[in-house]
DNA sequence: CGTGTTTGACCTGCGC
DNA sequence: GCGCAGGTCAAACACG
């Protein structure tokens, strides 16, 4: 079969570096028994493209959705070199969603042709033109259509930014009013916060102390995102800077001993108009931080996954396992080990409950920028939504019916995951369909001060099960932007 | 030889 | 103080 080219779709590629994922205007749907249809498949298509490294410049992925999704798939492939004055053979094959299938015979084919004719006749010459001239056509439109995507994406990503700007100065103003009120709460006596789940349909409470208009929030210190613990996201506009209130949870006589200890993180909804979910955040969810004196940040993630160490572009080394008690699986430690005396430290183990489930729980900060993988990652479709994405069979696609749960644990359980302490634990629930979470929408929670909790159930072991199995209680929804919000949830830990 | 894994020993916090 | 369990250390080992 005669060698095949294809033909620039668009000069300007989109930049790999784009913090929005790379959209790949992906393969076309193939069809295989159709002779006319000569594009070969996508590995064919690199194969072809490394043996002919010199004719074709460069492939472009424009867009990646999903898989499943062929409709709204388009893979253009396209020369470097500037299509418009190639005269040389061409195929262009654009899938269903595009209405397209064109295809050209190739060069070498009608030279032959052209030879075996001794002179070629113009009506063979004028229909060539013809097809030229129509897949000149297709392809400036098709250009055009790349163009609008883009800036699409462009906009969108200006849309994040003006957000993002937006909320780390509403954040700042809250936390400097926050700031005051807690240091007169602190003079006159903490007062003990109550677990209480908030049903935002629900008029908010004085109560409850969280602000609930949606553009008001909390602020607290922000670190590099290459400090995260949790492989950091490079998106420029993704510095999700969330709410932070630090609260005396305690009575006077434990202040002292849990100030400095513990912090608790709300993060107050930013959009709860269901029109705009798809660019929405959870509606809320709040977070115990356990930082301060220790310096710590804990994000657990729940994925599927046959493998243990969930690849999120970290280096990691093990320093030791334990088999977990009433657990047949064992637990693994490992540390980051991209920079020398970096404390990050991640744990891996499986659920007890379902044992497809992994479990890593991330702990500290990175002192050093990530790997230029772990970036990589985090550019394209962020790190954590990597590792969730694990168990949704490698789709990238925003609009996999998976959701995240993110909630938060007071502390951990021997159960599940067990990390030293009293400490919380984000965790980003990633193993479950999103119609199991809906009905939870618009809802979170309060939790109590890990060490009253701890205190108030003593060694029982059966609640902290239960504790384990409402680990599940969702949060948030996440039905479209999923990985905008692993990110934002990832980036937590940097304040 | 550098890096990572394995694994028993050791440390620490907590409950009794 | 003792025992238990989680977490960490570090020597031995494996591997490229
Ligand atoms: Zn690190």
């Amino acid at each position: 079969m005669a060698r095949e080219k294809e033909i620039p779709m668009d000069s300007n590629p989109i930049d790999n570096n784009n913090s929005l994922n790379p959209f790949v205007l992906n393969s076309f749907t193939e069809d295989i028994n159709n002779p006319m249809m000569m594009t070969p498949s996508p590995k064919n298509n690199i194969d072809n493209e490394n043996q002919t490294s010199h004719e074709t410049l460069k492939e472009i992925d424009f867009f990646k959705v999903n898989n499943n999704d062929h409709n709204k798939v388009v893979n253009l492939s396209a020369f470097a070199n500037d299509h418009t004055n190639t005269p040389s053979l061409l195929e262009l094959k654009l899938n269903s969603g595009t209405g397209l299938n064109l295809l050209t015979p190739n060069t070498s084919s009608d030279q032959s042709m052209l030879d075996d004719d001794g002179m070629s006749t113009t009506s063979e010459e004028k229909r060539i033109k013809n097809q030229m001239a129509i897949l000149q056509g297709e392809l400036d439109r098709t250009n055009m259509e790349n163009r609008r995507l883009k800036l699409m994406l462009d906009q969108l990503q200006t849309d994040y930014d003006t957000l993002r700007m937006h909320f780390n100065k509403v954040m700042h103003d809250r936390m400097v009013e926050r700031k005051s009120k807690e240091k007169e709460r602190i003079k006159n006596g903490g007062v003990l916060v109550p677990s209480k789940v908030i049903d935002f349909e629900s008029p908010p409470t004085v109560e409850t102390e969280m602000d609930l208009d949606p553009s008001s929030s909390l602020m607290g210190r922000k670190r590099s995102r290459d400090e995260l613990g949790l492989p950091t996201n490079n998106t420029d506009g993704a510095s999700n800077e969330l709410v932070l209130q630090k609260k005396s949870t305690n009575t006077v006589g434990d202040e002292k001993k849990e100030l400095g200890k513990e912090i608790e993180r709300e993060v107050i909804p930013i959009d709860n108009d269901e029109n705009t979910q798809s660019l929405s955040p959870p509606n809320s969810y709040t977070i115990h931080q356990a930082e301060g004196a220790l310096g710590k940040a804990r994000v657990s993630v729940r994925a599927r996954s046959e493998i243990d160490m969930i690849p999120d572009g970290g280096q990691w080394r093990k320093y030791g396992q334990k088999m977990a008690k009433g657990s047949p699986c064992a637990r693994s430690y490992y540390r980051c080990s991209l920079s020398a005396g970096c404390p990050v430290r991640k744990q891996v183990q499986r659920c007890i409950q379902d044992t497809t489930i992994v479990i890593t729980t991330y702990e500290g900060f990175h002192n050093h920028p990530l790997s230029p993988k772990a970036k990589e990652m985090a550019q394209r479709t962020s790190s954590a939504a990597n590792m969730l994405l694990i168990g949704s069979t490698s789709s990238n696609d925003v609009r996999t019916p998976y959701s995240s749960s993110i909630t938060r644990t007071p502390y951990s359980s021997s159960a599940a995951i067990s990390i030293s302490s009293t400490l919380p634990v984000v965790t980003l629930d990633y193993t479950q369909p999103s119609n199991q979470l809906s009905k939870h929408r618009n809802q979170f929670r309060i939790l109590e001060n890990p060490q009253n909790i701890a205190s108030s159930s003593t060694s029982k072991t059966p609640q902290r099960l239960n504790q384990v199995d409402t680990m599940h209680h969702v949060l948030c929804d996440f039905p479209l932007a999923k990985e905008v919000w692993a990110m934002t949830f990832a980036s937590i830990l940097l304040m």
